[in-house]
Formats: C-alpha cells, sequence, structure tokens
DNA sequence: GTTTAATTAAACGCTCCCGTCCAATAAGTG
DNA sequence: CACTTATTGGACGGGAGCGTTTAATTAAAC
C-alpha cells in the first residue's frame, strides 16, 4: 500500500513556480492587483497562463502567495545586529545604517508603495507585511535598547518608547520623501552625518 | 469689440465641475487609477460622461486635476501654530498633538496610501502632494524650533535636524501602523502620554 | 426670440483580460 | 514499455471600460 504517495507522475516543476511568483511581483507592483494582467505574467514567466491555474487557482490566491513570498525574502534581508562588544554609539550607528540602507532600498521602496495601495482590500495581507518586516525590526530594537538600559549604559526608560524616538529621530523626514519623491534623490539626502547627529541626540536624550 | 468675451453661451456648471472631482476623489481612492471607471464617476456625480470628457480630457488629466484640487484643501486644513505666547513644552505639545491627529485621520491615510501607489506612474504628482503637504509642515516646524533656538530656549543647532527630530520621534513607529495595519485599531496607540513622553526627551536632547 | 455653448442619453468600435475548456505533448515513475 | 500527471497553445464566452460620435435638449447671453 502506497500511503498517498502516488505512483506514477510527471513532479511538478518548482522552478516554473518560482519564476511565476517573480513575474507576479513585478506585474502587480506595476500595475497593482486590479490592472496586473495573468496574461502578461505568464507571458513573463515562459509559462501558460494554464499552469498558474493549476498552481494558484485564481488572482487572489497568486497576489497572496506573492506577497508571503516576498515577505519571506524581506525577513532574510533584514539589517540583523552584531553579536560583538562594541562601544553603544558604534552599536547604534551600525544599526541604524543598516536599517536606512535597507529601507531606502528600491525593493523595500516599491514593496512599501504598492502594499500600501493594497491593504484596503487586503488587509490580512497589510499584516502579514508588517509581522514580516516593520514588526520584527521594532522587536529587535526594543531588546537591543532594553538590555543596554539592563547594562545601565542607557537611561532606565520604557524601552518600547525609546526605540520608537530612536527609530524616528533616524528616519526624520526621509521615509516620506522616499515614498513620494524620486528614491535616488531621496537617498542621497540621509548621510552619515545626519545619521550620526540623530544617534547623538538620542544619547542625550538617555544618558544616564 | 468684445475682447474675447463671448457674447452667448451657456456657462459653464461649476458645481457640476465640483460633483465630478469629488466623486473622481471617491472611485480614484478605492479603485486606484488604472481600475477607476470614469463611468463610475459620471454615474456618481449625476453627470454625463461626455461632460467629463469635456472638461478634463481624459482619465490622466482628470486624475492630475482631483489630485490638485485634494492637495489644495488638505493645504487649508494643515494644522496651524497658535500666535499666542506660551511656554515651550506647551507649545510644542500642542504642535505634535494638531499634528499627530491631520495625519491619523482616516483621509489622509486613504490619499497617502493611494498617492503612494500611483507615484510611480506619476511623478509629478508626488512632488505635488508633498509641496501640499509634508513639505509646508516641515518648514513650519523647521521655523519655528529656528525661532525659539535664537531666543535661547533651546539648545543652538541646526533646525532642520532638529525637526526631523522631533517630528520622527513623536511619530516614532505609528505611521507604519497607520499604513498598513486598520487605521482605527492604530490610531488608539497614539496616547497624550506617549506624544509627551517624546516632547520631554526632545527638550532634554535639547537643553540649553 | 435668436444665438451660442453646455449637457445629455445612447450607441459604437475597440481593446483588454479573467477563467475555462480541449486536444496534444512532455516528463517523470514503475 | 505503460501509466500518470504536468504543461502547453489556442480558442471561447463573458464582461468591462475608454474615448468617440450623434442627435437632441437645455440654459444663459444678447
Amino acid at each position: 500500500m502506497n500511503t498517498g504517495k502516488r505512483l506514477a507522475h510527471r513532479p511538478v516543476d518548482r522552478a516554473k513556480q518560482d519564476a511565476i511568483l517573480a513575474s507576479a511581483r513585478d506585474e502587480f507592483f506595476e500595475y497593482g492587483f486590479e490592472s496586473a494582467s495573468i496574461e502578461r505574467i505568464a507571458a513573463a514567466a515562459n509559462v501558460s497562463k494554464v499552469t498558474i491555474y493549476n498552481h494558484f487557482q485564481n488572482k487572489e490566491n497568486l497576489f497572496s502567495a506573492m506577497v508571503g513570498s516576498e515577505c519571506r525574502i524581506m525577513r532574510g534581508n533584514l539589517p540583523e545586529m552584531s553579536d560583538e562588544e562594541m562601544p553603544l554609539r558604534t552599536e547604534l550607528v551600525n544599526f541604524a545604517q543598516a536599517m536606512m540602507e535597507f529601507l531606502s532600498s528600491p525593493d523595500i521602496i516599491r514593496f512599501d508603495r504598492r502594499m500600501a495601495a493594497e491593504v484596503e482590500r487586503h488587509p490580512e495581507l497589510g499584516e502579514l507585511f508588517l509581522n514580516a518586516g516593520p514588526r520584527l525590526m521594532q522587536k529587535m530594537l526594543i531588546e537591543m535598547l532594553a538590555c543596554e538600559m539592563e547594562k545601565g549604559k542607557l537611561a532606565k526608560a520604557n524601552p518600547q518608547e525609546a526605540a520608537a524616538h530612536l527609530f524616528g529621530s533616524v528616519k526624520g523626514f526621509a521615509d516620506v520623501e522616499w515614498r513620494f519623491s524620486d528614491p535616488e534623490k531621496a537617498a542621497a539626502s540621509v548621510t552619515t552625518a545626519s545619521l550620526e547627529a540623530a544617534i547623538d541626540r538620542f544619547l542625550l536624550a538617555y544618558s544616564t
């Protein structure tokens, strides 16, 4: 008795699956959910339209699957904290730098822009995105600051609030410009100097 | 000689013009540019489709006109600074409160969400929006802080940076939640206490 | 009342695309 | 080999919507 294992068949082509998801991402991010064309996605992925419907049933499912896949990828690319011991300021500057580079990357900006629009129709995807990206980063920052407060390097305070202050100070107005202006232009406005200034002010506000 | 003044004609109905723009806003914000239907807009505005084409030539123009109109409205609703003399802390708290209320209002969030997506196709509208809203508010804040620095109530520093720090600290992670989660839920997370905490940290960092 | 322009309803040509169906082929397993 | 499943290209029905045209109506200016 062959438990569920079908005996003779042609296996699914995983490469095609991936190609579909990649093309879907480009198409959906370019046109948005409603105006994206499954036929264009199929063509771009060098795949038959029927294959897409075999894998994903319909447009909604394809979109959700694509977002899930992208979230997984994003998760893997989140900036990490270094384990090494280093001065607090250096640690914060490094994290802030990695964070800003991540947030201002074209992929993330595109994702951010499109998801914002689609969230009204797909609230659950908004939560998915939040949990895969922003909230994770938030949690990392909170723990990091709580730890430093514990060690006495920062004034004791609500680490959640402190994280918000740090995160916000570093971002400043930059994210608004990223979203609504030419990202290349906007990215240039974030200098190492401005970043360090934010960190230094933060350290001043939270000095022991 | 009647210089350019046409002699006998039926004047344009401004009320219809406005009704079209209002319906266009609802439709475009609901469906996005590509999937918005001019026929639905016409129906919602109790207007013939041809009238829309007479006024706005095509979909692109209608969209641009709508955004321009909304920006003008938004401009008028920006929080203002009070002229009265009051303690610095009170002044900042008031401004921050007005700002957060403005930014978290459903209209603004809807506008923000949709515009983010459309900017890739209409970069000039992104600039229009930035100039009508965020950059104006930024400028106000910068001038306000520069003035306080001049008066010696705040430590001398780059007012542009200080504005970014204040604005960012107050926003914290809230704007991300607003954009990608249920705005009603997210709005509740912004308390007066958290707002005042941000202001107090800012004052600490910029104390003389 | 005459003139001019705004507005209307209806229909049209055109394009696009979702989701389904079908017959044919490719690619693995036993 | 036989068998089973994946994949393909093409075609179809159905719907939607843009932008245009037409002929008729309306409303103000003269």
